[in-house]
DNA sequence: GCCGTTGATCGAAGCGCTTCGATTCACGCC
DNA sequence: GGCGTGAATCGAAGCGCTTCGATCAACGGC
């Protein structure tokens, strides 16, 4: 509750003294430096939100935009929006979320309000209706996805496309012919959510390049619907002795289930890749090589972009981060022919 | 970006009356308010943010902390974030997200920079760390979620102990002897997350006064030691033939999956409850009787009464939101001796 | 020994809004 | 006809901070 002038009065200066001294922004003394960070602490003093607001240039506040379906896979979107809070603390900025429905009148409130320096978009859509607005808005704004048309935009994502190149090439030097996608649900690519599609569109052009065989099926919140996606999977011929896993924790973990209640081990079966998860793989059985998705990783550098775009306009970009394979115990070589496969029916 | 000055100029009165006619806190002339309007309308005009706070005794802001541990249940976290962003919205509040790390040091930075103008405390941890700040902070403040010690503050939450009470009785009275709780893992009850412990506990002691047979088992991630609980549950003598899934939607799906495996139709030879779920569970099979957690009602009545208590102080209270049973396919009366199952393995 | 310099500190002007008197004007009453 | 009354409006004082000159003292060079 303290104000700038009570530590002013405290240390014996003047409150633009104390403002110099905290802020730095012009040299103090060193003794009246000492002086007045002693009885700011004291004192506690905090400076008022308000007041900064309005007389500095900075609010210390992002808005973060995620639309939160409370549909769409929960727990990953958590995990970005917690990464991009924990990441904004480390600049000293807070963050205000936007919802929903709020999308873009939220965006445009809070930036005419001057409420925020910048603003994240997460969860970005192909076509998102967001960026248009964004792009008009004129202020600091970085996104976490890669949108249909980046122009004039700045973008963070992990490369999803060299992750699916790198996802099929492991499979294919190890001398898999017939590899397989286990994506999302239909809904979520329908719904435009960017990076799945990414990744698949990259898996089948890899694929084709790689001159291998390849089945894609999407994956299901539903046990059954799953078990069949995963039975279809294995009865094409040539059998797919690779498989690569891109969807939730829980149909990855459904998937591994069946798997072993069809007989299949793991590599010596069937190797088997998990991609851009944002969970521990290691804690499954067996372990999944995995090609992780880090939340922390592209929401640290989104915000570092967006300071960096809070000193100086920054140049549209698309920031691409590369992708990381992890070897665990999941992939080797496909079955030899003298060592047939038996799939339980 | 225009200033209150311009709208004033614009309507030809003094920026007091633009104020008094925008905010209707002092009467204003029928015409003069339909200029300062219509003023205020063509200029886009959208008051700053720090000069509100600065000026006013409102921010308009609210905090919003959640710990969101990564690893926690989180798609039902989302929904309660966003069901409190949502809230908020509908009394002109925008929210400032608080994690994790900062959980009490954001607390105390937000507050003493007069940031925010209240709290709402998601996912409450039975003794949780952040409630004797809370107290001492005296800033309105509203828990969703009830801890151990309730002195001092206000609380909103549905009523879980009526919940269990519910879906026990309503096995109890369909005439099942032996029944069964499906809780959620360990890690849940261990962390001291609020409201799992009272259901489960409340579940217990009505049990007994229904003088039933009682199985308690904990869920598990993991999909063997998931089917291992729900095996010992059915070997239990006499056997369970009511279950309630108190957990979360990934094990309730596999739950179901397993049961079915088993041999086991729902509801002719077990009768299931899905409680405290935040999911439709319409759209499992069977469809599963329900006593839904709905974030949005805890959150919204959250809101109403936080937005009270800026109005002046709330007496500390615990405000229970009652439960609803929703009724679908999968609770009967318990199978006959006539009709005995059998029970694969 | 005087002046120009430089580094440290201060004073004051806002930032854009809310809010509290004060003012103005029209009206009706004695 | 003067005055009280009340509604509508205005002016100005902050809210607590940042920031831009201005001031001041100490110092070295001539």
């Amino acid at each position: 509750m303290a104000s700038i002038h009570e530590v002013a009065k405290a240390a014996g200066v003047s409150i633009s003294t104390v403002s110099y001294a905290l802020s730095g922004k012009r040299p103090v003394g060193e003794s009246t430096r000492a002086r007045v960070a002693e009885a700011a602490r004291r004192l506690g003093y905090q400076p008022n939100a308000g007041a900064r607001m309005l007389a500095g240039r900075r609010t210390q506040l992002l808005a973060l935009t995620a639309p939160l379906h409370a549909e769409t896979s929960a727990p990953a979107h958590m995990a970005f929006v917690l990464a991009v809070a924990t990441a904004a603390r480390r600049y000293d900025y807070d963050v205000v979320l936007l919802t929903e429905d709020e999308a873009s009148g939220g965006l445009s409130r809070v930036t005419s309000s001057k409420l925020v320096d910048g603003i994240v978009v997460l969860d970005v859509a192909v076509n998102d209706q967001r960026l248009d607005l964004i792009r008009e808005l004129g202020i600091p704004s970085v996104l976490v996805g890669v949108p249909a048309d980046t122009a004039g935009l700045v973008c963070v994502d992990l490369d999803f496309e060299t992750a699916a190149r790198l996802a099929v090439d492991q499979l294919a030097n190890q001398g898999h012919r017939s590899i397989a996608l286990l994506g999302d649900p239909h809904g979520i690519y329908q719904r435009g959510s960017n990076f799945q599609q990414r990744f698949r569109d990259a898996f089948s052009t890899r694929v084709a390049e790689r001159h291998l065989d390849y089945t894609f099926v999407e994956s299901s919140q539903n046990p059954v619907e799953l078990r069949t996606s995963i039975d279809s999977l294995l009865s094409v011929v040539p059998r797919p002795t690779g498989l690569v896993m891109q969807c939730a924790e829980p149909s990855q973990r459904a998937a591994l289930e069946h798997l072993a209640g069809r007989g299949l081990r793991i590599p010596a079966d069937l190797s088997v890749i998990s991609a851009t998860s944002t969970f521990d793989t290691s804690q499954l059985s067996p372990p999944l090589d995995v090609i992780p998705l880090i939340p922390e990783e592209s929401s640290g550098r989104a915000i570092e972009l967006l300071m960096a775009a809070l000193e100086g306009p920054l140049d549209p970009m698309v920031e691409l981060i590369p992708p990381r394979y992890v070897v665990r115990d999941s992939v080797a070589g496909p079955p030899t022919g003298t060592d047939p496969v038996t799939v339980n029916h």
